[in-house]
DNA sequence: CGGCAAATTGACACATCTCAAAGCCTGTGG
DNA sequence: CCACAGGCTTTGAGATGTGTCAATTTGCCG
């Protein structure tokens, strides 16, 4: 069973890759599962040997509150390609849990095949690292758009990232893809109530920006939407170079 | 010159450094420098060749609006210890500027070097890429305070996670430390504006949980303040383990 | 057709922003 | 030692953004 190459197309898509990284990387050894929406894949739990990354479908990175059971926040959400959990195999684990948005596939990749690739793959490793950054990057977008815009500017952003990244894995194009996303989840994504995101998306399709129906999004207006969420990818580096 | 020590004591409160690690940490050249309130540490700049870290003082990752020249939004601070833009080693540079919180001091440690270590000390390796995937973590953290915290809530949590992060390098104890804060900093961390940071501050005083006059603070009431903040420091990774 | 979950709408309460003004601290020059 | 200036902090009042609750509509699936 080999790695996606979506995974192979993220990194392409920033470095090149030698022979040698290539034939590793496709000789890792995985295993593939599917989940349905809202699945947990990867459980709140600090003992975790493996980590995973997306091959179909979406997942976010959920985090209970102490003391709410019932509420939740989202902090990150994953598209094919990305390797979601691989900090976990750095840091003692995870301190929230990773879900099925949507179905979804993932491929689990052991910690001491990592391990190993830290020992004699410097250059695959410094890639791995950047994958991890560029996690940490979004992060930091995250909080600048939280800090900074409105509702309706506030889901234009995440629309326009979300649409970009796929668009780099070729997930996504002509300004169309599958968002699977319940109003609720986009709730505890932005921070706002679900009634405040069904108000945030009906301004954007009042305003000509996008269609909209079930999971199925069509961006009308790319200029006017990455305009009102002041989107410049920059953050996602995508340039290619050395490293 | 020798790397802080704080760094050191960084790592070793999360994994036990063997004595080669040790001695090649002690051995990196470095270049020192101080800088004044507000002054820039490091530039919005993809071309920089070299990452910092603390010595002294706190700094803080501020990122310009596009369109809003005089508003901004800082995405992270840093503590003495703290490898402040390790990422930029990894990634096409720095989105953002790093400034400086008060006075600080600075080390400035070479990439070619960070190269090296990378080629030939893979645990050392590993460990660097921890304390970036710390600071993610602490990005996510900040996500969930800024969705599910009120204002004071909000600004306690920012409150509990500085001081146990001094704590935990020797810069702080018994409840004290230095915050060398603007209230307009504060607001542009917390994504408030600098009133309603001015009355976050007046209710955590008034609750009797701390005391705040000018660039000192003293908390007063550690399990009040954490249990309004909903603090738990899991997400610092404080446990020392083989990494 | 019926039933359920999600999406949508309206009305009102609460949180936060903006603008304006007053109070406080600190450094400087007389 | 005092007077002053400037920046920061503090306070107040009204405007805007967002949350909550309740009800209705839509769309999917049995």
């Amino acid at each position: 069973m080999a790695i996606t190459e979506y995974f192979i197309r993220y990194l392409q898509r920033r470095d090149s890759l030698s022979e040698a990284d290539l034939q590793r990387l496709r000789a890792l050894k995985t295993e593939q599962a599917s989940y349905g929406p809202g699945d947990v894949i990867v459980p709140f739990d600090r003992t975790e040997s493996r980590s995973c990354m997306m091959l179909r479908g979406l997942s976010a990175r959920s985090h209970k509150l102490v003391g709410r059971p019932d509420d939740r926040v989202i902090t990150a959400l994953h598209v094919p390609g990305d390797f979601v959990d691989l900090h976990g195999f750095v840091l003692a684990g995870l301190e929230h849990a990773v879900i099925a948005v949507g179905s979804a596939e993932v491929e689990f990749i052991g910690h001491d095949q990592l391990t190993e690739i830290t020992e004699n793959f410097p250059h695959l490793t410094r890639l791995l690292w950047m994958a991890t950054l560029i996690d940490a990057a979004v992060h930091r977008q995250w909080l600048v758009a939280a800090a900074s815009l409105r509702s309706s500017a506030h889901l234009a952003h995440l629309l326009c990232e979300i649409y970009t990244r796929l668009n780099v894995v070729g997930a996504a194009a002509n300004g169309q893809f599958s968002l699977p996303l319940l109003q609720r989840e986009l709730a505890d994504i932005l921070g706002y109530s679900p009634i405040h995101v069904n108000r945030a998306v009906r301004d954007l399709r009042d305003r000509g920006l996008l269609r909209w129906s079930g999971a199925d999004v069509t961006i009308l207006d790319w200029r006017g939407l990455a305009t009102l969420a002041r989107f410049d990818a920059t953050y996602l580096d995508l340039e290619r170079r050395n490293r």
